[in-house]
DNA sequence: ATATCACATACGAATTTTCATATGTGATAT
DNA sequence: ATATCACATATGAAAATTCGTATGTGATAT
């Protein structure tokens, strides 16, 4: 992914990029039917390393896809409130029409996000 | 992009890969808004080579995502009549709230497709 | 102060994508 | 049949992306 240090604007092609890779497609559409998630809940959905989850999330971070709140040991991260709505938009609609593409992930978290 | 070769199904992360990059993206949202265009309508308005515009409509063909019809020499391109509404919503909804993105691609063609 | 837990970042290797150049194909005109 | 126009494809080199491994950071607990 090409950095994108946090545009004025969110520009299509830097969103499109973003969810362009299995990783960060997936967590931002279970961001979308979850609300948010902890990095733990992440790595257990997607049966992924740390590391690789958490750069993926600093791409979106940086993008400004996603926002991240710390909560004691945890770092939740949910859909940036300030997202133009053209790009929720997408992210929603595409969750909602490709349910089978996050099935298997959304099984995998445990129940306490179920 | 990794091929794509016609799946029976539009996958959302082969769909979100052809929209990753900057001159298949502008071709997508160009194609929503003037219905269909030929190659050539395409080098003129991005300023491209014709072998570049071609190699990235062949990834768009083979993904499903457009229709090409010969008529004589020229070859047109539309967004294919059997995308899936999600697929189809996305482009729209894209080109909709972006119009700055491909305005002066847009500008470029000559005028019988202004 | 030390250990541990949850998460972030640095680095180098491997893979993937992209492109320019060159060549091929099919249709039309002469 | 030959030339030309519009477009497609092959190839190899360059650039961007991705990943695992190792290491760093900040907060809490003992």
């Amino acid at each position: 992914m090409s950095t994108c240090s946090e545009p004025a604007q969110l520009l299509p092609l830097a969103f499109f990029k973003c969810l362009a890779d299995d990783t960060r497609l997936k967590t931002l559409l279970m961001l979308s039917v979850k609300g948010e998630l902890c990095v733990c809940d992440l790595t257990d959905a997607l049966q992924l390393s740390q590391p690789k989850i958490s750069r993926h999330l600093a791409d979106l971070r940086k993008c400004g896809l996603v926002l991240d709140t710390r909560k004691g040991k945890w770092v939740y991260y949910q859909l940036h409130p300030d997202l133009p709505v053209w790009a929720r938009d997408v992210i929603e609609n595409t969750a909602t029409h490709n349910e089978e593409y996050i099935s298997e992930a959304l099984a995998n978290l445990s129940c306490e996000n179920c």
